[in-house]
DNA sequence: GGGTGCATGTAATGGGTTACATGATTCT
DNA sequence: AGAATCATGTAACCCATTACATGCACCC
């Protein structure tokens, strides 16, 4: 019946919340889901149009003068059934690529400024991220303090305010070290 | 010249370390990068093909009575300096995909009850690979103290570890924080 | 006799990004 | 004049997993 894969349930879920153009979703992305979740053009539209063959999102075109028409979807009873069913099946976990830690893992064939450089690199990037989760949580808090999907929202954010902490002190200690092990090699020359 | 992406300069890596077939490297990813990379042989054997064409390896076929033959790969110069060349190039950061979060982020359309499970399934997942990480680590050291790796693989466990910390603390947090507010809506029947 | 391990490889399939194609309006 | 925004969609391509195909030897 449904599509496989999470895609077309993100979908459904975007949806669940208003009803939107394909569009409108991907314009959303960036201030909702972003921080770990993505979906392109290429992925949604395609998916729009099995989830209204599905007969799990409705297809409302909006006219308007001098734009272009807005195709605007919105969920049916059967869609609002497969989004929660698809929510109560159990997480299955993977393994998360990380290029970072593949090069370091490799560090012993380059030199320790190079490892030091990733290291830092890295830990800037996490500084900011962590900067913007929590100044979106600060905001959503303000905006809508009442809306039943907030405490949610807060809950991802909150995961990757933690991740990042954790990935900054890694960061700090993993630098310390990469200093202690080149001063170690320079003493033996 | 080269092919594109990590693919194949993680297998680079995995030969800088020791020449091996393609069947070694399958079997050696879960006992070293596993953790934050994974290769199949559908990917592997197509990879070393071309690594070959590319003069980056050299095939070396090894025959034994009794066992299918072994085509066992190792760097060639070339081979190295890409691998150095590779190792120095700058990470670009990419959105980590995650299931969980993107199922917590909807969790207004299901019950707290589903949410909790689904946090309490990812606490369990998250002690068990902290304490694989601890017992790598721990036989690492031992096994080989003067392997000149040794310093970089403890740095990729370490981030292991600190992930797996960060995560379970959140998970405490949410796990009690869904449990507040699913007393808070008790009381308002 | 049947499963497991060794060992190589290809084909089918699925998932995803990027580039392309179109076209009007509004802003600079 | 040219870029950006709105808006939809397809095609080409890349990356990755899984299933399939083969075949010998060893162990239970």
């Amino acid at each position: 019946m449904a599509q496989k894969g999470s895609t077309p349930n993100a979908l459904l879920g975007l949806l669940s919340i208003h009803p939107r153009s394909g569009y409108d979703i991907r314009q959303l992305i960036p201030r909702s889901i972003g921080h770990f979740w993505n979906e392109s053009y290429g992925q949604i539209y395609p998916a729009l149009k099995h989830l209204t063959a599905d007969g799990l999102v409705n297809k409302k075109t909006e006219r308007h003068k001098g734009r272009p028409d807005r195709n605007v979807y919105s969920l049916t009873a059967s869609g609002r059934k497969e989004l929660r069913h698809w929510l109560q099946l159990p997480v299955e976990p993977a393994v998360q690529r990380n290029e970072l830690l593949l090069k370091l893992f490799f560090g012993a064939h380059s030199t320790k400024g190079v490892s030091r450089k990733h290291v830092a690199t890295y830990e800037d990037q996490q500084r900011a991220t962590l900067k913007i989760y929590t100044a979106t949580a600060r905001k959503l808090t303000q905006e809508q303090p009442d809306d039943p999907h907030l405490p949610f929202w807060l809950m991802t954010l909150n995961f990757g305010r933690h991740r990042c902490v954790a990935a900054i002190k890694w960061c700090t200690e993993t630098r310390r070290e990469l200093e202690r092990l080149e001063n170690a090699a320079a003493l033996k020359t």
